[in-house]
RNA sequence: GGGCGCGUAGCUCAGUGGUAGAGCACACCCUUCACACGGGUGGGGUCGUAGGUUCAAACCCUACCGCGCCCACCA
């Protein structure tokens, strides 16, 4: 047995026991035969770097890993990386930038090189700090999406979803970041509100008859106007529905058309309509007979002016900027004087989340997946049960969005990422096959060319739960390990990833992917604020690790975690977690130094004496409770039990009971209790607890790969109430001490009036502890004959300890009459309620007895210190 | 415009139809031979507001006030 140094230095041990873990395997020991579980880790971006979040997640993800590993189960915990379609390319042209060279000096080869390079050489950081924590995954399989194994079947799903009609190229409005120059889905699309303006403009009519006005919050998209739209019953404007319009800028001549989407209420009652710039006007453009590849368009890839299709836009605002072209549009249109008004209005605007930009509508070929047609299972999965989401209150979210999901736009105008497995020949034909010789094969040996996008980063995480697992092959491990157990994921991911794995799960492997999906809440400063970069109040997970150890992170992490409700965190609470970790690490080398080291035995050992048959009850019980928490993924409750054991009732009571008295059966009954607290603490603080188990004694094993503890010993519930009187007395003479302002150092007689046969018994095993604990010189079984004495009441017993000439009357009158106005209080309140007919009639009958009992309690609790009022003269 | 969540001790949060809990903070005492990252004791809440249901509500219902989030095409 080592001995322990003075002090926990988190430091020093981390590290080791870490690499000892990994090397040893035991994160994922054979076990081929036992019952498998599974969980996979959500793939962090390979750009990315550890932030409080992760810290969170991965945290609730190794708790419940540890401990089902510890049930003897093949727990399986998936981790690997994601490749980031826009975050990596991003990363890596910033690079080629800050040496003025860009992407578009390489060819696409030579460029996906570059980035392969980058991955090999700073692609590791995340999973580097995911160690620090503690994570428990499985490092000898570690995935990348981009792998081989994993991009086969990321293109397998794609073809299948074409050959099932699930997949399909279309023409229409996507939203574009004029920034990444690439598509975006809906998903990636935030909404802010701006401050902005809405004009209402003059249109002339072509045949110069007068002008109808139009409302935008956007002028330069004038440019591509095709229409002027009505409400068909508008009265206002129902003479004029069929005629044309002279557009005031480009002379183009586009028609009045009815339409509902057209709201009198709002403006004019008129509205311009541009279907090539603006999701609205494409259907109405649609419904008003144009074709979508007739639709003008005015923007190129960055969002400059471009000319339409018609010419008709004027040579000087060609290659403006957006924001340049609405200037240089309003000038034009005020030197005609054909703005009737600009007021001020708040507009909500499409900003791209990952480039910050503002969001262009525009028209083009995409890839589309019918979402629609996919969710529909995903949805009755929910609904009949086979997904449980945890919280539930998820579930309405949950069928909300998938009840009115649009298609899925997957195809991305990115060099960094899965390539589209379709190749088209010189006529537009399109093949979509798993490689180029069978799209060849299928194409007649046309010359073909391989579509430039990239798909979906979130496309291909949705495969995976199974993709991980060697799917589309029939692995092994496929059929052990899906559908996983559990998911754990930040509601934030709840579309983007979570319910595309359900999608595509169903789909594909014709089974949900999990059984329970658990999503928690967001990490927030100490203020509430959501944590981000820009307002720098961030918190370093790593910082924190360094400065408390990864378990006082880990514990305070999952004590904060309740029903997903977003965590507030205070830096005090880790502090406070830490000191937990000390406090157990010093009762450690206390019962070290008393002799106590490893237990023998898995099972409770036989005891004797009350005090070792109540703490292996409350071993029993914490156990009870932590079992319970899990079951319902209660991670606070779980903290919650373990933290109150070590400390409140380990610590504070069975040690300092113990003190002075190790005997043999003692030194065992210790050993096995503070086994049983290691184990059932490692999931939680896996590193102080592994260190603690070692150092305890020799070991057959790690504590990693020990067995969680089964509930075969019983509550004594003899003990229990012996150990809970003993508890409640000692309390009272405390109290009474420092209310009385007895010196600490000042030891004292205790008498016992009043007190049952049991009771005297109980003083009289027990004398020795209660002496210590209470400072008491003698215990004597009677009244104290005297005056001058504290005295205090605990079930039917009361207790002086005389104080001659020490004590101050009054203040134990005050302390005297407080209890017993408080006792009769209640015994008042209970009886008034005792004599409502109402209530002992209609309340259930265990709640009637209990008022019952509780009154009777009450009543002479409240005499026996009205009693010992007099007493006090 | 829909949907969700939250408002409980100074702070951060649990909580259940039957007389309010924890941690931290605070006050007082203690250099007791594991631990001052400690020990002991204590103060502190009309459980957002107003109604309703009930023998009984902080807990259920309704409305309102305040805060936060998500979804949605009001040009």
């Amino acid at each position: 047995m080592a001995d322990l140094p003075k002090t926990f230095e988190p430091r020093a041990i981390e590290e080791r026991w870490y690499a000892h873990w990994e090397s040893g395997g035991l994160f994922r020991p054979e076990r081929g035969e036992q019952e498998p579980w599974t969980i996979v880790m959500p793939p962090p971006n390979v750009t990315g770097s550890l932030h409080i979040g992760h810290a969170l997640d991965i945290t609730l993800q190794d708790v419940l890993t540890r401990r089902e590993r510890m049930l003897g189960k093949d727990a399986l915990w998936v981790v690997g990386t994601d490749h980031a379609g826009i975050a990596t390319q991003m990363v890596v042209e910033r690079n080629l930038e800050e040496r003025q060279d860009k992407r578009t000096n390489y060819s696409r080869d030579q460029f996906v090189a570059k980035v392969w390079e980058w991955k090999a050489e700073s692609g590791g950081a995340i999973t580097r700090q995911l160690r620090r924590l503690g994570a428990s995954c499985d490092w000898a399989h570690e995935r990348f999406t981009m792998d081989e194994g994993f991009s086969k079947a990321v293109t397998h799903v794609f073809v299948e979803l074409h050959k099932r009609g699930l997949a399909y190229r279309d023409k229409r409005l996507v939203n574009w970041d004029p920034k990444f120059q690439t598509a975006i889905s809906d998903l990636e699309v935030e909404t802010r509100e701006v401050q902005g303006k809405f004009w209402t403009l003059s249109y002339p009519l072509a045949d110069g008859s007068g002008a109808i006005q139009v409302a935008t919050t956007r002028p330069e998209t004038m440019l591509a106007d095709m229409a002027v739209a009505v409400h068909p019953e508008d009265e206002r404007y129902k003479s004029l529905i069929g005629k044309q319009v002279k557009h005031p800028i480009t002379g183009r001549l586009i028609p009045i058309v009815a339409d509902e989407h057209a709201d009198p209420q709002l403006g004019s009652g008129a509205v311009k309509i541009t279907p090539g710039h603006d999701f609205d006007d494409f259907e109405v453009g649609k419904r008003a007979g144009f074709k979508p590849a007739e639709m003008l368009n005015m923007f190129d890839a960055t969002a400059h002016v471009v000319q339409t299709s018609d010419s008709l836009i004027p040579e000087q605002l060609l290659g403006l900027s957006r924001e340049d072209a609405r200037k240089a549009v309003v000038e034009l249109l005020e030197a005609q004087d054909a703005i009737e008004r600009v007021e001020d209005r708040v507009i909500p605007t499409p900003y791209g989340d990952r480039s910050g930009v503002v969001i262009e509508p525009w028209l083009t070929d995409q890839w589309y997946v019918d979402a629609a047609k996919l969710a529909k299972p995903a949805i009755e999965a929910v609904k009949s049960g086979k997904i449980k989401i945890v919280p539930e209150t998820w579930a309405k979210t949950w069928f909300n969005w998938l009840e009115n999901i649009q298609p899925w736009c997957v195809s991305r105008q990115l060099w960094w990422g899965h390539r589209i497995p379709a190749w088209y020949a010189e006529d537009g034909h399109v093949f979509v096959a798993e490689t180029e010789e069978d799209a060849r094969a299928e194409g007649g040996g046309k010359p073909l060319r391989q579509d430039e996008d990239v798909l979906d980063t979130w496309f291909s995480s949705a495969l995976w739960p199974f993709a991980t697992l060697g799917w589309p092959d029939e692995t092994e491990d496929l059929k052990r390990h899906y559908p996983n157990d559990v998911l754990i994921s930040g509601f934030d991911i709840l579309f983007f990833w979570d319910a595309r794995m359900a999608m595509q799960g169903i789909e594909f492997m014709g089974e949900v992917p999990w059984r329970t999906l658990y999503l928690h809440g967001l990490v927030r400063d100490a203020q509430g604020q959501k944590m981000s970069k820009s307002k720098g109040n961030t918190v370093d997970p790593l910082g924190l690790i360094d400065k408390y150890g990864a378990d006082a992170l880990r514990f305070t992490l999952a004590a904060m975690e309740s029903q997903g409700r977003d965590i507030k965190l205070d830096e005090k609470r880790v502090e406070g977690y830490r000191n937990f970790a000390t406090k157990l690490w010093n009762a450690a080398r206390f019962l070290q130094m008393n002799g106590v080291g490893a237990s023998d035995s898995i099972a409770a050992p036989a005891a004797e004496l009350p005090v070792n048959r109540w703490i292996i009850g409350e071993v029993v019980e914490t156990l009870a409770k932590l079992d319970a928490a899990f079951d319902e993924l209660r991670y606070d409750e779980m903290a919650d039990a373990i933290y109150h054991f070590v400390w409140g009732t380990f610590c504070d009571w069975y040690v300092e009971l113990i003190k002075g008295t190790f005997d043999e059966e003692t030194k065992a009954v210790a050993s096995w209790a503070f086994d049983q607290i290691l184990v059932m603490l490692h999931p939680l603080m896996p590193f102080i607890t592994e260190d603690l188990w070692a150092a305890m004694g020799e070991r057959p094993y790690e504590l990693i790969v020990a067995r969680w503890p089964e509930p075969e010993a019983q509550v004594d519930p003899q003990a229990k109430s012996e150990l809970d009187w003993l508890v409640r007395l000692v309390s009272e003479v405390r109290s009474a001490r420092t209310e009385l302002n007895v010196p600490p150092s000042a030891k004292l007689n205790l008498f016992a009036a009043d007190a049952s046969e049991e009771t005297a018994a109980c003083l009289d095993r027990n004398h020795a502890m209660i002496s210590r604990l209470a400072r008491l010189d003698s215990i004597q079984l009677s009244a104290f004959p005297g005056t001058g004495a504290a005295q205090v009441v605990v079930d039917e017993a009361t207790f002086a300890l005389p104080l001659e000439g020490v004590i101050d009357f009054e203040s134990e009158r005050d302390r005297l009459s407080k209890g017993a106005a408080a006792a009769e209080k209640e015994r008042d309140s209970l009886a008034q309620r005792l004599s409502n007919p109402n209530f002992t009639e209609r309340a259930k009958p265990e709640a009637v007895d209990k008022a019952r009992a509780d009154h009777e309690a009450k009543s002479a609790e409240a005499g026996r210190l009205r009693a010992a009022l007099e007493r006090l003269g």
